[in-house]
DNA sequence: CTCCAGGGTTTGC
DNA sequence: GCAAACCATGGA
């Protein structure tokens, strides 16, 4: 099927964002999302057309929202003009979306992140959907959904180490044990207000403020939510003087984060 | 081989 | 309250 996508929308710089872990790339300009049970193969066929593996039915009901197609990218960036660096980030950035992913796989995802680089949390979370994920098969190829919480629950703690989590091993399990037990724990938070659901998803083992911060923005769709990672914090010091400036840019804060972060990954040799 | 990674918790003051 | 120490492991 084919359709149409006008606002700003860039698969590749999507997939290098460091919001998903498990975007894959093929040959021919395909990529696969996966949430939850759904996969989606899209490809570019040119200017605003889009090649979609699925119904437009699920399109609507599933990956308009994962994509975040209700918010004006375009505006947005047009509305940072008032600070130099950002807008330039803005530029380079120019495609990114804020993907709205499910916040148990969010949970998982982000603890494990800790003090590792990209390349290694997605192996590392390649071999836990391998363990004990759903295998699906597609036309293209097997793939294993990321795992419910009762399965990685209930998963063998040996091969679960075997996985590289390293001493991430008991923040996993007891945030499996967690949501196991509570299963509506990450539902019911939706209702609270930032400040709140911050605090809430920090109960949990191994959550900080930057952890949390990325459940909010990637998960919640909490926009205002910006994580300082050890990237952020190296354009605070060398462009802003060390004084957060996230802060200032209020409901559009993570986003801001997001073009100013993919411009860090990518200009690694300006920090 | 060494160094560091989308940090967080624990410990010591 | 705040710094500093400590954490396992893979990728570069």
């Amino acid at each position: 099927m084919i359709i149409t996508i006008t606002d700003d929308f860039d698969l590749k710089k999507i997939a290098d964002s460091g919001q998903t872990f498990r975007c894959r790339i093929f040959d021919d300009g395909t990529y696969r999302f996966i949430t939850r049970e759904y996969i989606l193969y899209i490809k570019k066929i040119e200017n605003t057309q889009y090649e979609i593996s699925c119904s437009l039915e699920e399109w609507e009901k599933v990956w308009m929202s994962y994509f975040d197609f209700d918010r004006d990218y375009a505006k947005i960036r047009r509305d940072f003009q008032d600070d130099l660096f950002l807008t330039m980030a803005a530029d380079v950035g120019e495609g990114i979306r804020i993907l709205r992913q499910d916040a148990w796989e969010m949970l998982i995802s982000f603890i494990i992140s800790q003090r590792k680089s990209i390349p290694a949390i997605k192996s590392c979370i390649e071999k836990i959907c391998t363990l004990c994920g759903n295998k699906i098969q597609t036309e293209r190829e097997e793939v294993f959904a990321f795992p419910i919480p009762a399965a990685l629950y209930k998963a063998d703690t040996d091969k679960l180490a075997a996985c590289g989590l390293g001493y991430r091993l008991p923040y996993i399990q007891n945030a499996a044990t967690r949501i196991y037990e509570e299963p509506t724990f990450l539902q019911d938070a939706e209702e609270l207000d930032d400040s709140n659901l911050l605090e809430r998803l920090k109960l949990i083992k191994g959550v900080g403020d930057k952890v949390a911060n990325c459940i909010m923005l990637f998960a919640y769709k909490r926009t205002s939510s910006a994580p300082v990672d050890t990237w952020i914090n190296k354009v605070i010091q060398q462009k802003y003087d060390g004084i957060n400036p996230f802060p200032n840019w209020g409901d559009v804060a993570g986003i801001a984060q997001q073009y100013i972060f993919y411009y860090s990954l990518t200009h690694k040799d300006e920090f």
